[in-house]
DNA sequence: TAGGTGTACTAATACTCATAGTACACTCAT
DNA sequence: ATGAGTGTACTATGAGTATTAGTACACCTA
């Protein structure tokens, strides 16, 4: 009995799937998608394994993933054509500013606890400075 | 049947509970403490509001602020003393490695997604920046 | 038509969250 | 020593979520 699974996606290893993990599989699978639409490592309009493919794959239940799938649309990471599969959808253009807003506090929180425990100004910084460097590679404004 | 709540610690609104929010009540009890004593708005060594009063000012069950308070201990934000109460811990002196690792993944998660949604880097910059400055506002070495 | 795709249910199990209630050990002021 | 306050440790119960299993249906395309 495994514990640990990760699925490939053409040359991409998509996801990893950690059974101990507290965090809901479901959740896991979204954010791992999550990141690599952001990254770029998946580029818009890319077809993403089916939910069949990926339930084999990771001997997770289609559900599950299914589960997932439904709030990277609900979050338009991804949109969905049926019949035919899942695909990155393009970077939006407008700002949701509700949901700016909770992102905004996530940052305050884990800026402020990093600060806390003692790590620089300049090395937080630079944390964001890189994580914004890799995300949107592909231009943001295409489309 | 009121489903928001807010819980006064001397001059200082100490809780905010949302029941509607899917966030567990104890996690919110706990995330607020927490930034409390980030920001320094609860100082070092101050007692925090017992079990049983929070308990009553917020008709939230004792064993569900217990659980929160049992969070922030394992945390090192608080310690408690049998008989007397919960206290604000001092800020910590050496880094724990593996808690900072997770703290860079998930501003890398929050960052990268910000970035993604189209705000700009000197936005994103500045709202660390400001974290940063609100955090541990009585010097950190102490103690 | 056949085989792929997403979607929508029901059902069962296991786990977590929150509440309720009880009991016990400790501290401190009286 | 007593009593009021504190934290701690249980058991039990109800509600909700996560995950799996299985089935059925609608759609797309070669």
């Amino acid at each position: 009995m495994k514990n640990y699974y990760i699925a490939v996606w053409g040359v991409i290893p998509i996801i990893a799937i950690d059974l101990r993990n507290p965090k809901p599989i479901y959740e896991q699978i979204r954010d791992n998608i999550k990141q690599l639409i952001i990254t770029g490592a998946i580029k818009q309009h890319e077809q993403l394994p089916s939910i069949r493919e990926l339930a084999q794959t990771t001997s997770i239940n289609p559900n599950t993933i299914q589960k997932a799938y439904r709030d990277l649309e609900a979050e338009e990471f991804i949109y969905t054509v049926t019949g035919r599969g899942n695909f990155v959808a393009p970077s939006p253009k407008r700002v949701d500013s509700e949901r700016v807003e909770k992102l905004y506090n996530a940052l305050k929180a884990t800026v402020g606890e990093l600060a806390y425990l003692g790590v620089s100004e300049s090395n937080i910084l630079e944390a964001a400075q890189n994580a914004i460097l890799q995300a949107t590679p592909q231009g943001g404004g295409k489309e």
